[in-house]
RNA sequence: GUGUUCGUAGCUCAGCUGGAUAGAGCAACGGCCUUCUAAGCCGUGGGUCGGGGGUUCGAAUCCCUUCGAGCACGCCA
């Protein structure tokens, strides 16, 4: 379905062209001036200088063809000529609910499938195996996920990808501390030829002691290092037992991680690590040296991946260490391999932490003068800023450490429990999931409303108060919206059956937020910013209430226009719950 | 040092592909519950858009400069 702007731009598109203007000059735009108008066209004033005429007088001209047209009376309430040459515009009110009961019938709400769906591969979460979650990894998650749902919501074909960490040094101290510890299991012994145990020789409690412990031992035990970059070593050359161990390492965390991810409401398709990328290496590095882009330089192996246009020197995209061994720029330049063997991805979207820019501009070009990577497939670097705490330093515990996720997430349902049992009185199993409920959208929503590339401050307090710009206002309405509706089909009413009409000035500002839909995703997919759809449903619930508090719904005499009220209910709360849904997060049925 | 991002109300943030009077929320103050969930609604006060130049009919928005903050800068990931 067309976008309300491009429906009403047209006319005023053709009126520009009868009167001798350039057409473009007619796109419609939304009011900044809502006291003075619904729509605005400031064309004239853009084209002034073009045309070496008063921007008054063009607008003048426009506006007499507009008025001439047959179908003017369709769309235009009101269209008006004012100061330097703004024409302004006020639209039927009867326009609008055609328009919108044009949505109703689709089940996108006229968000329409692009010409040609792309199919694009997004790379977020990145957890590490064996380390706990904590809050640096929310941000990855929460955005990752809105952007995956919004692709799939605006019709292209989205991969999730969790990219673990599961590889590298990390995974060498743990084998040489899970061997100080236990040095009889047959992982350890060369010369072992059976099979080994299915049953991991640790669990998952166990592992996050191990990691941390090793890595402090590290940095104190020269010998002890050297002995966890040895196993790294021989890891990657494929030591049997130590890739047994991996595997098990896998196992336990793969499943602690899913639950962990679960309780986000965040899934992935593609549960690929870096270790999945190391097979691709000899054969990548091959071709790099075979086709004259890597070259030794101290020792080591890298590309030069500086261009002209740099205004700083980019260093070199290093592809091999001096010591031989891989570093994550080659696991991530081995992964493209893959993806785009198996996957042949339009994009490949990349949520990380902003201080990694540099990283992968490095690997994108990289990736680009060696043919891994052809033109065709946009290579998108989507940077994150630093979830701050009140302080506006980096989050951490009240003793300073860093936050487990699973704290953070237990900490807001607590306290999202304590309020709702403190307004209501309700049962404690159901205040329990409605906390958990509401808790996700705080979280999430006090996350995705900060534009992700800002820094942001993560603050406990104003999240979970329910007042002003929050998750659980949002869900809130949603809320009541449900209960006008249950109401009305206890009375014996058929929502679904509902005509959407007019309904005057009450609900025009309602209308036309809701109109926006199509375009508000479009665009906010476009720009990769769930900022806007958060801004988006805000403004709407804002309109919602208002209209709520102007009007009596479910008391109004006329049926004909109650019917058009619940039609107007039903179709808000579509479209707020495809928002949320978008975001990553739903709407209880109480609270 | 070089590069980069940012600086908007007391606080947290929108607005930035140039348009009319710079917007929200929180906090402060004042109203609105015998009526569909008051986790709401309505209103008041609060601003040299860091400073200075420039481009333009018009600048928070674009360019330059300056001050301040964060971040990154070949063998960690």
């Amino acid at each position: 379905m067309r976008k309300i702007l491009d429906v009403i731009s047209e006319p005023l598109m053709e009126a520009f062209q009868e009167a001798g203007y350039d057409a473009a000059l007619g796109k419609a735009v939304l009011s900044n001036r809502p006291d003075l108008c619904e729509y605005q066209c400031n064309g004239s004033m853009a084209g002034a200088k073009q045309y070496r005429k008063a921007p008054f007088v063009i607008a003048a001209e426009v506006e007499e063809k507009l008025r001439a047209r047959a179908d003017f009376g369709d769309v235009f309430e009101e269209v008006s000529v004012v100061k330097p040459g703004f024409i302004n515009i006020k639209v039927k009110g009867v326009f609008v609910a055609k328009y919108l009961a044009g949505m109703m019938e689709e089940e996108k709400l006229g968000v329409e499938k692009p010409a040609a769906p792309k199919r694009i591969l997004i790379d977020y979460g990145g957890p590490n195996v064996a380390k706990p979650l904590h809050v640096g990894h929310l941000r990855s998650a929460i955005i990752g996920e809105s952007l995956k749902r919004l692709g799939r919501f605006v019709g292209h074909e989205v991969i999730g990808d969790v990219h673990l960490g599961d590889w590298g040094l990390q995974m060498g101290l743990i084998i040489t501390e899970l061997r100080e510890r236990k040095p009889e299991l047959p992982y350890f012994d060369e010369s072992y030829e059976g099979a080994y145990p299915e049953e991991a020789p640790f669990t998952i409690s166990e592992l996050e002691e191990i990691y941390p412990t090793a890595s402090a031992r590290s940095k104190e035990d020269e010998a002890y290092k050297e002995r966890a970059m040895e196993a790294t070593g021989e890891l990657q050359r494929g030591r049997r037992g130590y890739q047994a161990l991996l595997r098990h390492i896998l196992d336990v965390s793969v499943t602690d991680l899913k639950r962990n991810y679960q309780r986000l409401d965040v899934s992935f398709d593609l549960w690929k690590g870096e270790s999945d990328a190391d097979p691709y290496i000899p054969d990548m590095v091959r071709m790099m040296r075979e086709k004259g882009y890597a070259y030794e330089s101290d020792g080591a192996l890298v590309v030069d991946v500086k261009e002209e246009s740099d205004t700083k020197e980019i260093p070199p995209c290093m592809i091999l260490k001096s010591d031989g061994a891989a570093l994550y720029t080659t696991t991530d330049l081995a992964t493209l391999v893959w993806r785009m063997k198996d996957y042949h991805p339009d994009e490949v979207l990349y949520v990380v932490d902003k201080r990694q820019e540099l990283h992968f501009i490095q690997v994108f070009r990289c990736a680009r003068k060696t043919g891994i990577v052809g033109e065709d497939t946009k290579l998108t670097f989507l940077g994150f800023g630093t979830m701050n705490g009140r302080d506006g330093k980096p989050f951490k515990t009240r003793e300073g450490g860093v936050m487990r996720l699973e704290s953070l997430i237990d900490g807001i349902n607590e306290e999202m429990y304590r309020k709702i049992v403190e307004n209501h009185e309700t049962d404690k199993e159901e205040a329990r999931q409605t906390a958990q409920v509401v808790g996700l959208s705080a979280i999430k929503y006090g996350d995705l409303s900060n534009q992700a590339s800002k820094d942001y401050i993560f603050d406990t307090d104003r999240f979970t108060s329910f007042e002003g710009n929050t998750g659980p206002y949002i869900l809130y309405t949603i809320v009541r919206i449900k209960s006008i509706l249950n109401r009305y089909k206890d009375g014996g009413g058929d929502a679904d059956a509902c005509g959407m009409r007019d309904g005057g000035a009450a609900t025009k500002p309602l209308m036309l937020e809701l109109a926006r839909f199509n375009e508000v995703m479009e665009n906010a997919f476009e720009e990769k910013a769930p900022h806007k759809v958060c801004a988006y449903i805000y403004n709407l619930a804002n309109e919602f209430n208002h209209f709520y508090h102007e009007t009596k719904i479910l008391g109004e005499e006329d049926p004909q226009k109650r019917e058009g009220y619940i039609a107007l209910l039903v179709l808000t709360r579509r479209v707020l719950e495809s928002c949320i849904h978008v975001l990553g997060f739903s709407a209880p049925e109480r609270m």
